[in-house]
DNA sequence: TAGTGGTCTAGACCACTAT
DNA sequence: TAGTGGTCTAGACCACTAA
């Protein structure tokens, strides 16, 4: 029996050997479940999944072509910090530093699309890697967004695995980048001022309400690692 | 008509509005397909596609149940170099620093599962984004891979976009971090010695032999976004 | 061993878009 | 307007795995 990932092995070993060009047209649905004789639908599976990983363009009408710049999709998995952590086989620790009810900065209400009037949930944590500070965590949560969590007890919980088991979201965006360590950053780790720190930046909402903003400072030489 | 993308919807909505609570048993496809009176491809192609961001957890036999703890995808997109600068509206320069072919460095040939005495081609470049250095590029190529490239002119076309179009791997990594600028990159870049940059490092292969290595500097400031 | 998801099929209609 | 991919259906068999 044919499958769609048997196919989809075949239209990559011809565009690897580039039997089939970048930019060339590639014979269309109907033309390869005859030559492989299985259904439509199973080499439709199959170029589907290639066009999401860029591998291939499809257009209606005009058919689907090797892609001539593609566009390699790279997925990073986004876990709780601390499975990240005991899936390195390490001891996971937390502490919350501070919490506080106050009017946020412009920039957050503004990242957040909120009145600098409304008071947010602000957090402070770290998170321990074998006991060595792995994860600097300051977050900003929207208590109209979820009231419950204003009283939580994020110093047994961290507000991370709170709002994944109380606050599915549904949209919002990420960003990585580097910076170098806040006089705070390095006293929390141990490092000396100024140390390139990995940054990630999140930010969640529930439909069209913000939920929460976060910027995680990762210990040095941390590197985040997927496969192509 | 019922469409795959309205149940995912639904479900989505059941699931965050809290009607599903995390680690909760679901209905199974069959029932799902009689509510929505609809087939049962349809929700499967639903439910597939849910899992695989990670917000279900599905197993033959146990069924499936809300993820108790989501681990959420980010797909970031990487695209040629090139195209990403030009894609934010500013015009796009290449400038190849060196070009020589050379014995690697122990942790580069052992990065690529050689042996030291293989020579490779040794690159390094910047990438311009109106006329700033965005990208510094290091980047080994192994020969025995695409001995083509020995004779590419890659002071015109960059050996990222050539080997795009002249070698699509079949399998490869990358990794994101932070490093403090060393003063090479500060010399590239205009800026102190130290300064935090984001770093992009990929390594990729054709079935078994590894084509390349790179190490991507990107200017400071520089965020890496994606939606989630 | 039985229940659930994974996938294939053959056919149909629809949506988009190049011409 | 016609051609191509996108999706749905109803039914079938299979693969995995919990019990």
């Amino acid at each position: 029996m044919i499958t769609w990932q048997n196919i989809q092995t075949e239209l990559l070993r011809r565009i690897s050997e580039r039997i089939w060009l970048p930019g060339e047209l590639v014979p269309k649905e109907v033309e390869l479940a005859a030559e492989f004789g299985c259904a439509r639908a199973t080499v439709n599976r199959a170029m589907r999944e290639m066009a999401n990983s860029g591998i291939l363009s499809r257009k209606r009408k005009a058919g689907t072509r090797v892609a001539i710049n593609p566009v390699r999709k790279a997925t990073l998995d986004i876990p709780v910090i601390r499975l990240d952590i005991e899936n390195r086989g390490a001891s996971y620790r937390y502490l919350m530093l501070s919490r506080e009810i106050i009017r946020p900065p412009p920039f957050i209400a503004n990242r957040l699309t909120l009145g600098v009037d409304n008071e947010l949930l602000h957090l402070r944590a770290v998170h321990f890697s074998d006991n060595q500070p792995f994860v600097y965590e300051e977050r900003w949560v929207n208590p109209a967004a979820i009231p419950e969590i204003l009283n939580a007890d994020l110093s047994l919980e961290s507000a991370n695995e709170w709002l994944v088991h109380h606050a599915l979201f549904t949209s919002g965006d990420i960003s990585f980048s580097a910076h170098n360590a806040t006089e705070n950053e390095a006293e929390v780790f141990g490092i000396i001022t100024g140390t390139a720190l990995f940054v990630v930046e999140r930010l969640t909402w529930l439909g069209t309400i913000p939920i929460t903003s976060v910027c995680l400072s990762y210990a040095p030489g941390f590197k985040m690692h997927t496969d192509l």
